[in-house]
DNA sequence: AACTATTTATAAGA
DNA sequence: TTCTTATAAATAGTT
């Protein structure tokens, strides 16, 4: 729409790509308004502008995105913004894997609507235990490695601009409560105690 | 655009309404992608259709929606989309509970042969702890319900021919390592402790 | 799912 | 930036 057709790939002129930007900018956010009246349907949309600014629009039931962007960092200790790390392929991977493993994992979760006996609810313990023992010994192995790389590049000059300092700190914290070195069932950093209520 | 001019409130018209949805959810996502390319932008749009399917588009650098949204109603435990179901159809439930269950079941174990983030890694051991907890809850319900019946027994006259003594005590001893009564979200007599080694 | 008459978005120009 | 306007693109109503 306009005076000619446009191709779609980047535009190079930074005055054009700028106006552009204002405009299908304000025209994705009518279309995303429009969709969401017309059809009553919940929608999430979030531009992070070239300059650092976040532009966003949400359906009053979905929580803003600056609030889900937020829980995701703190938790994760992943910037959003700065730290580029595409995730997207690896989520891909683990949704292909959720084929195969769904008959695995049918014995793995309680259907409320049923009635275990005792002995397959301990099996089920039992399951949910040593799956969880690997994610953890995974994690461990994770931080373990990343913590590596974090510490190369609190070496290199970039470190104040990237935070990291921060970043590590946080994740030898992490590591200091207990994600530890030893990899035997059950002791791999984490203490399952069952207490009193 | 179109035919007739159209007032953006609400369509009543269910049919009328779902054809819309599709057109112009179509037509968002491709003017973001658009946006996208042409402009060199970053950006995040989700919509949760009436269904309770989730349609995204998210650029490379940003974490995809059901991260996001995953991680944050796992930490706020508040359900980010609560399934309205507004059609009675009897298939689209099934559908629809074959989804979530899907969703529910696809983070919860490792395949050793890929490597995971951190996030994953957090957000997998997250759905076991909830699993888990799941799982010893109604373990706990079957255990007090058990020793209830054990001990009408017992005051039974057959209570030793049947070494109920012996039963009930082995239960109790169970019960006693602290699966208490509490419903609470991760205080459910299960007490999670990260330990040193 | 397709078709088009129209409306709407927007590229280029001011 | 902001407005105007010629034109491309999206889509409402229809089949």
């Amino acid at each position: 729409m306009g005076r000619g057709k446009m191709e779609i790939k980047r535009i190079e002129n930074p005055t054009q790509r700028q106006s552009t930007f204002y405009k299908r900018r304000d025209g994705l956010f009518k279309k995303a308004k429009e969709l969401s009246i017309l059809c009553d349907t919940n929608l999430l949309l979030v531009i992070f502008s070239s300059s650092g600014k976040l532009y966003e629009f949400h359906t009053p039931s979905v929580p803003c995105s600056r609030e889900l962007i937020e829980r995701y960092e703190m938790v994760t200790q992943t910037k959003v913004w700065n730290h580029c790390v595409d995730q997207g392929a690896e989520v891909e991977k683990v949704e292909n894997l959720c084929e195969l493993l769904e008959k695995e994992l049918r014995f793995m979760t309680i259907d409320e609507s049923l009635d275990y006996s005792l002995p397959v609810l301990e099996i089920l313990e039992q399951n949910l235990e040593v799956a969880m023992n690997k994610v953890r010994m995974e994690k461990n192995r994770k931080i373990n490695g990343e913590m590596g790389q974090l510490q190369n590049m609190v070496n290199d000059q970039q470190q104040k601009r990237y935070g990291l300092c921060e970043k590590l700190a946080n994740i030898e914290a992490l590591r200091e409560m207990g994600v530890g070195g030893s990899t035997s069932f059950n002791s791999n950093g984490l203490d399952l105690k069952l207490g009193f209520n």
